[in-house]
DNA sequence: AGCATTTGTTAGTTACGCCTAACAATGTTA
DNA sequence: TAACATTGTTAGGCGTAACTAACAAATGCT
């Protein structure tokens, strides 16, 4: 992998972990490890080793055979990776018309990679999409419209690839 | 990182190496190993390990202290991790209006970890919009419009967000 | 309470992918 | 062509992040 010019403060991986805590969380009452390590497809032993580099940094707390919490600190990761899971979910389901399994997992893997300017402005293109639909049709619609019969709208004003059927 | 699901047959890091090779024998005529080290920004023998592994592979050709080639099968996989670049990023650049620095790096990114059905939605995407302006000032430029002064266009129908100024 | 199952931990291994230091080949040029 | 600079390689190390095997704690059931 190519290095990352600025250093990420923590790795795809650790964040997979504040995420899956923070979901566990909601969903059931407390996070184990046996529930992290299903959520993430990953063996036991692996959530123990994570479990202590996110207890040293003090993103969570979590004590032998305890089950786990996260700090104040970690939470607030944790609910802005999950921000960035969902803005981009929605991206994929929404406006690219992809379905729900494929658009989660693309989310998973970009969410921890894009940059912060990529979100925002991915974000605000949904916001805009969503309060201008422009016509009667909106424009996921008309998107749709052009994957599916593979034809563009009639008001379409646009030259160009008129000849692709 | 979490596990994938299906083990993807080449890493992002061999990836990032086999588009430097496509890339470079693009612009100047071969591609030796400080050129990829340089254009990678890592060090030489980071490049020599891995075309170690990219040679095991069938990937590239490459004798020692000779100049790297690709073959059939390696510059068909470039060219694919180029056309995956090139997409991502006119989507960055022109529909997100991202600066090209910035829509490159998340284009390099995203290119290892994006899935082909959201790739090529994208470029359906790209597609539509430039084909379907949908009215005189097209979809861009209307985003653009709703990013810079923070306003909605004047003929769009939309409901909600109105009484964000 | 006692034993079995489940859950969690430790220890040790592997693979990837980068690094530095040291050495070797190549190329340049006096 | 001999010396030097550049380029490339090998060897060895480090951090991350997964794994298995073996052991230990906690839980659950009778």
């Amino acid at each position: 992998m190519v290095k990352p010019q600025v250093e990420r403060q923590n790795t795809p991986s650790m964040e997979d972990y504040l995420e899956a805590i923070a979901m566990l969380r909601g969903e059931d009452k407390v996070a184990r490890v046996s529930q992290i390590s299903q959520k993430l497809k990953v063996k036991m032993p692996s959530v123990t080793s994570a479990l202590r580099k996110l207890s040293e940094k003090e993103l969570v707390l979590h004590q032998k055979y305890g089950y786990v919490e996260l700090t104040t600190e970690g939470d607030k990761m944790a609910k802005d990776i999950i921000r960035r899971h969902k803005a981009l979910s929605r991206f994929f389901t929404e406006i690219l018309d992809i379905e729900r399994e494929t658009a989660e997992e693309d989310a998973c893997k970009i969410e921890h990679v894009i940059s912060p300017l990529g979100l925002e402005r991915i974000i605000k293109f949904i916001e805009f999409v969503e309060a201008c639909p422009q016509g009667e049709v909106n424009l996921p619609k008309r998107y749709k419209h052009y994957l599916e019969p593979g034809e563009l709208p009639e008001d379409c004003l646009g030259k160009g690839l008129r000849e692709r059927k």
